[in-house]
DNA sequence: TGTCAACTGTACTCGCAGTACAGTAGGGAA
DNA sequence: TTCCCTACTGTACTGCGAGTACAGTTGACA
């Protein structure tokens, strides 16, 4: 049961970091398998196929990500309780934590798969559709906290701001893999914080 | 000859339609050729292989993107001599244009080939990576014209505004995509513009 | 009339996903 | 102690799509 469970995050180990480096497609089983260390008939007994790995894939990411923004913006949250402070902080901790992450953080599987999902059955894309949709409610909640203690200076879709942290995270990984660079993730999001502050900074 | 170019061109028409609509590797060079009325025979004396035609495909797509942008902004500063209000009237045409468009913008053809760059030889990853550069000397030119005329409010790197652009639509797609929705991307761009607005706009 | 570009058509090889089992090693219940 | 079940291993197969090789055809033009 104990090996079970360690040959089956052992093999979603090595698919993610394989996945995140070049790409589902480019990702052979049977590379997986000697990187996990384990019989292709051993894959075929936890993953019906390539999709059921993707989905397994998406779920585990999805939920470590969670968990990461959970504690990222609580963190934040301790240091400064003022809403608008607090998600300044907690920006400034996802870029410096995208800057050190070597290979790129895997908000790229989120991404990569959208740009495949036709390779990939319903349920892959509706996971993928939710976790977007679970992200947007996070910080549009938060945004509109902000917006009750500071009135913005421009009309905004909250939906739509809530929208743009995943999409200045996905936009920035896009450029970063695009022009092989490394810093540009960290940037964008820098700069979708001075537009924070300049939406909801008091006017003086 | 001109049989040539026509045949050539209908290949990557139909290739370009149907990576759009299902990613590159999801498209089959049988499915190609039977959509051009062509033999598998007439496709590989056209190009060598996959590579060539994602090659040809964007270098097509970037020159198409070029003409695109040069003739939006320029009809933009015709309605409106100051380049913020000019730039302010692009980015709403250019938002609109995205709206319009039934299967998303081809800017997709950027990131599809940024996440499946390890399908592709070294050629294809630098013409995207210099479409990516193209983009932000031409919008960083633009803001530095309008910083020359309104002081920013907060200090802003240049480059990454200018990457800011193609970070948006691309990251704007990714939503669209991952969402199956078809205004996420036109709404990104009208909350960038409401950005600048508020970063260029004077105080008062 | 001959040449050449632009094809068609056929027949292969190869790599990878997925199927189909048959067999085995080891831990727990009876 | 035996049985059984889970978690595998190993082998052998099918099928698909990319890419190769090449022989033959067609129509324009010199």
């Amino acid at each position: 049961m104990n090996a079970k469970v360690d040959t089956r995050s052992r093999i979603l180990d090595v698919a993610e970091a394989a996945v995140l480096d070049k790409g589902f497609e480019a990702t052979s089983i049977e590379e997986i398998v000697a990187g996990a260390e384990i019989s292709r008939g051993g894959f075929f007994y936890h993953f019906k196929d390539k999709n059921a790995l993707a989905r397994a894939m998406l779920e585990r990411y999805i939920e470590t990500e969670d968990v990461l923004y959970d504690d990222l913006f609580a963190r934040a949250r301790e240091l400064n309780d003022d809403p608008l402070h607090a998600m300044l902080i907690g920006l400034k901790l996802l870029a410096e934590m995208l800057e050190e992450m070597p290979k790129g953080h895997p908000g790229c599987v989120i991404a990569a798969t959208a740009y495949q999902d036709r390779l990939f059955d319903a349920g892959v894309r509706e996971l993928n559709r939710q976790a977007i949709l679970s992200w947007r409610k996070r910080f549009r909640g938060m945004f509109e906290e902000i917006a009750a203690v500071y009135e913005p200076r421009e009309p905004v879709n909250m939906d739509a701001l809530g929208d743009m942290v995943s999409g200045v995270v996905e936009g920035g990984l896009v450029l970063q893999r695009a022009l092989r660079e490394h810093k540009n993730a960290s940037e964008q999001i820098m700069l979708f914080r001075t537009y924070l502050k300049l939406l909801f900074a008091p006017q003086h």
